[in-house]
DNA sequence: CGCTGCGTTGAGCTTCTTCAACGATCGTGG
DNA sequence: CCACGATCGTTGAAGAAGCTCAACGCAGCG
């Protein structure tokens, strides 16, 4: 059916057989939400996982005052919330789709034992998961070692690379989210992007970014200059 | 052996029979690291992973400029640098012994094969990957959301309910490096401990800390008082 | 047409870092 | 045993980076 079509495109069941992504289907909930909407808060409890099959979702924490830090923002493919699976425990942020999304949740209690009996699908959720830690740790060197233009010349060089051969790219995301991701606030982020603009460096049309100077934006994030 | 011994008191290892010890105990290659050593560097090409007999060690990231930010402290019982080994790639960060220190390695390869046909060593690897994950959203949300001041206030409280029921402690590291973990410098960190002291929250002795004023230490980890 | 959300700009201020100097402690070698 | 140097921690003064608050432009949409 069409659920297992979806589920053969999803990194962390490659090589699997048929049937055994049958075994999967069978426990999946196909759900869809509305741009805005919650998936789950901090703190809910963790009653299984999701995948993300079309849209995209970000987590994020909120401090005190209401500051807010994307952690991560997941697309077609990925899955997210896998932490309180295997911890057994609550959900230790929160979880907002920011398009119409199409997403698919497994259920721990099954999925455990789907994994139990199914070596190769551990051993890609143990893939994924430390996928997952590598970034985290980037993002941690990010916040801890570079000032704000560096960890946007970052971005930008990692979307342009991303994206293909061509030196001009669209933000993926809105300037206030990829603030919050950069773990910074819009004015902050709207300076910067000003200065870039007047050291040649970029062209910044809307969402729409032009690279002018690579080795530039390079020395940036490598805090080998400044702005 | 000796060496099962040590490995049956390691949580990932929980559940195993005997027979199954000695499977895991025959892949070790036993370490001996002197205090100031480096186990490996970022960039390194990740064979295997340790896990901590005793001693202590530091993970931690340098930044162009010589800032270092600590990710982590592991001590005994604790495994680390797993990543590259379900991630296939390299060490993404630099390990050093912070303290004369007793490591027992496991090549990728080998542990890679224990993993497959051990379906409860699997689920013991995916549960330590995922405390370590929300370890990380911890480091994240404390380094984006919080001032120093809260995360120092956090930080003792934690100390403070790890080591029992009295309201004195010792630091477990040294002050420098409790700096590089909290991401600031050793000057910033003093200044807020002898803040902390002329209002009456704590008093410090060298390591020895005394948590005088609880409530107010909890009000400025949740970023509901300033120094 | 006006509302609302997003982005930008300016002024002032807070927090943290930098640079420099100095005190204390500890281990080592004379 | 003392002296010395090294490491660590502390303190001060000055400066940089980023945040807050406030105002405003602009686009999309009911």
């Amino acid at each position: 059916m069409d659920i297992r079509k979806h589920l053969s495109q999803v990194d962390i069941f490659n090589g699997l057989s048929l049937q055994q992504l049958d075994e999967v289907a069978r426990i999946v909930s196909d759900k869809e939400y509305k741009k805005g909407e919650l998936v789950f808060s901090d703190g809910d409890e963790g009653i299984g996982f999701y995948i993300v099959i079309s849209g995209r979702v970000k987590v994020y924490k909120v401090s005190p005052d209401g500051k807010e830090q994307i952690m991560h923002i997941f697309g077609p493919g990925q899955p997210f919330a896998e932490v309180p699976v295997f911890e057994g425990s609550r959900y230790p942020a929160n979880a907002e789709v920011i398009e119409h999304s199409r997403l698919f949740f497994f259920p721990t209690k099954d999925f455990v034992k789907l994994i139990h009996d199914n070596p190769s699908l551990a051993m890609n959720m143990l893939a994924s998961l430390s996928q997952r830690l590598k970034q985290f740790s980037h993002l941690i060197e990010s916040l801890s070692l570079k000032e704000v233009p560096g960890r946007l010349a970052s971005y930008l060089l990692y979307l342009n690379d991303k994206n293909g051969s061509t030196d001009e790219f669209a933000l993926d995301i809105a300037k206030s989210q990829l603030a919050s991701f950069l773990g910074t606030i819009p004015e902050t982020l709207s300076r910067i992007f000003t200065k870039m603009t007047i050291k040649g460096l970029v062209r910044i049309n809307g969402p729409q970014v032009f690279i002018l100077d690579r080795t530039g934006l390079e020395n940036l994030a490598e805090g080998e200059s400044k702005l």
